[in-house]
DNA sequence: GGACTTTATTCGATATTCGAACGAAGTCCA
DNA sequence: TGGACTTCGTTCGAATATCGAATAAAGTCC
């Protein structure tokens, strides 16, 4: 029942099950390892030198000596971690516990392009850490959720359709430079995924993470870890063709797909053609909350659609949780309607025990899985990590 | 590059690399495991002395010393095989090395129920045993694939569609108690996934095998092993509902599903009202390849619904390799039209190197997979594996 | 014919993990 | 109140695995 499928015994791995909850003393670090008790007290006690792990007294007893609770410390450093929209860019400090500080949204223009993105980019991020360091932590990393896709090898952005002059640029290495810190970036649906598994569905192996808001992604969880696919794009659910978006064009090249009727950005295009006023997928949120009739249909109506298709994914896929993030999943009758479409469509050996919710985290969601990745890969622990087991 | 992701260095893992290809001498071991040489030399020297690899010769030198090749020896005992679908049933025996002995198929009623189909399956069994045991081979493992889901723990079979009497029928142990063998059930289209797999894209990781025979299923392959998800129906794309299915009810209960249309039931069914006489999808892909005009667009609409369906699937989970299996996998027709809905509807990102072939292990990919799984998970040694890492 | 490669094995040195014994702390019940 | 039993955690050899360096075998290349 563990989520990440390392090395049994790894420093990650025990550290992630404690961040999980999933473990709170060194016993049942014993029972969720399977490793012997020495050995895990070695373990934990390397990482409570290392600063990783505090002991915070004691829990209740289970009919014999009370257990010395393990907890991950508050310090050990934080990640700057960026959540870019095509028009708006969130940012915030992540800590290793998953909590989040100084979270700060504001509109950033990604279709002007790198060279003008960049410089405003590092401005908000610098001054965060500024704070962050007078605040007493110490910046250990930076994780950016990235509104397309991204090659994860070399940290360049691949081919975002609407975003000129992105195309192959090394968005890793120049925040890195620019930041004097390691960067990592990555697709945002993914990016979310990460987020929602570790701050709410840590036990669950396979999950599928939606993110509806103006453009539409999914980031996949498979056997605990997050899956990629043969070329990184996996979890692509937004070009997939619908009927009901006929011969619509889409920025893809193609025609009829789900994004062309389902997305913020569209149903924001329908609207206006009603004569209403709209900018971003938050204006149609704040539509549907007030009441909107059209807003209602259209996003009930995208619901239906983004359903249609997940239905294919939960038969094929067999996840144990869908979860809908992004802008457009705080409205209810987005996600009655997908749940609706799913129950109706699907197998039920697939439907009776899955979980359909919206995320948890809310719009935090991928800062979170930012900040935790970036946390987890480039700042594994605070000094060269003393674990023999780490370095293979 | 290598195909599974065991304990690095585990026997099973050499075994996975020698029978592959992958590797086939220590020194290929070495750069495959990066484990130290004098490691690898002992692992595979307890590996030959138990009999499970041998040495045969040596292979052209690189500039210096001749490398001693390894390959998986013919002994260390076989597996009888069964494919089992509805109306007929395909026997054989499978060795480690991947060779397929004594192959034949004849018809078989699993509609009957298992009181009327156990007797006559363990009657071809026992009789494919006695020959191979004549033939000097031992045989040390059962491998069955069923058409319909199973529950891998238990070896029970679930709740299959147009098949009464089989839900919660205890395969696995009814026939290991009548052969005195061990048993492995499970999916046919898994059990396909898994040979061609083994047999012809050992070294993808991530892969699709669709089954395309009288039903429709599919069987995945992610990060080099069979991926089941969370309550074991992953691969199902059968009872996806696609709008050329519009009411038609299928036998799951729901209506419009992909089955209703692209299965070869469901086009033999479509030929008979065209007053074609039709027994099975042996006789449609006949029909096909003698060139009649309704059998061939038939077929080659059920490529085009399968690909539909597909495009989803490929989008979503971006395989390396989309493998068409089952009878009507061998007309070309279907195959064509499939690559040509994937082409046109995916990213080109998740089809740019994407490879969509029809099974080149044909008819026996079943067998191969159910043989070969059941060898390694049954009889994985001759005697009680020495190796310490197996044990864990 | 000598220098360099590649392949494979032998043999301590070095870690890692385990298991058993033990100590610490608490519960439960007569 | 006082054993008997539980649970939790540590200490300390013993068993095992892996590595690395030294060595040997066999070939290529100039």
């Amino acid at each position: 029942m563990t989520a990440a499928e390392e090395q049994p015994g790894s420093a990650a791995h025990v550290l992630e099950l404690v961040a999980s909850g999933t473990a709170a003393s060194r016993a049942d670090l014993v029972r969720e390892l399977g490793l012997a008790a020495s050995t895990v007290s070695a373990r934990v006690q390397e990482l409570v030198d290392a600063g990783l792990l505090t002991e915070y007294g004691e829990g209740a007893s289970r009919g014999g000596r009370r257990p010395r609770l393990l907890r991950i410390p508050d310090s050990g450093g934080i990640a700057l971690a960026a959540d870019l929209g095509s028009h708006h860019a969130r940012v915030g400090a992540v800590g290793r516990t998953g909590a989040t500080f100084d979270v700060t949204e504001y509109s950033f223009d990604l279709t002007a392009g790198p060279d003008r993105a960049l410089e405003p980019l590092v401005g908000r991020l610098a001054e965060l850490a500024d704070r962050q360091c007078a605040a007493g932590r110490t910046v250990r990393a930076v994780g950016v959720g990235f509104p397309g896709p991204v090659d994860t090898g070399t940290g360049q952005v691949i081919a975002p359709s609407r975003m000129p002059g992105w195309h192959l640029y090394e968005l890793r290495d120049r925040l890195a430079k620019r930041l004097g810190l390691p960067v990592l970036v990555d697709n945002d649906a993914n990016m979310m995924a990460l987020g929602e598994h570790r701050a709410a569905h840590s036990g669950l192996r396979h999950l599928v993470v939606v993110k509806a808001g103006r453009g539409i992604g999914s980031g996949v969880i498979s056997d605990g870890r997050l899956y990629r696919g043969a070329r990184g794009s996996a979890g692509d659910i937004s070009h997939v063709r619908v009927d009901a978006a006929a011969e619509r064009p889409c920025s893809c090249g193609n025609i009829g797909c789900l994004e062309t009727v389902a997305s913020g950005a569209a149903i924001a295009a329908e609207l206006r053609t009603l004569g209403i006023g709209v900018d971003g997928s938050a204006d149609v949120l704040r539509l549907v909350t007030d009441g909107e009739p059209n807003a209602t249909t259209l996003v009930r109506q995208a619901g239906r659609h983004i359903g249609t298709v997940l239905s294919v994914v939960v038969n094929f896929f067999n996840p144990e949780a869908v979860v809908l993030a992004g802008a457009l999943a705080e409205a209810e009758p987005l996600v009655a309607a997908v749940r609706g479409m799913l129950y109706e469509r699907c197998l039920p050996m697939a439907t009776s025990e899955l979980t359909i919710t919206a995320a948890t985290s809310g719009a935090d969601a991928g800062l979170l899985g930012a900040g935790h990745a970036a946390l987890r890969e480039l700042a594994p622990g605070s000094r060269p990590v003393p674990m023999a087991r780490a370095a293979r």
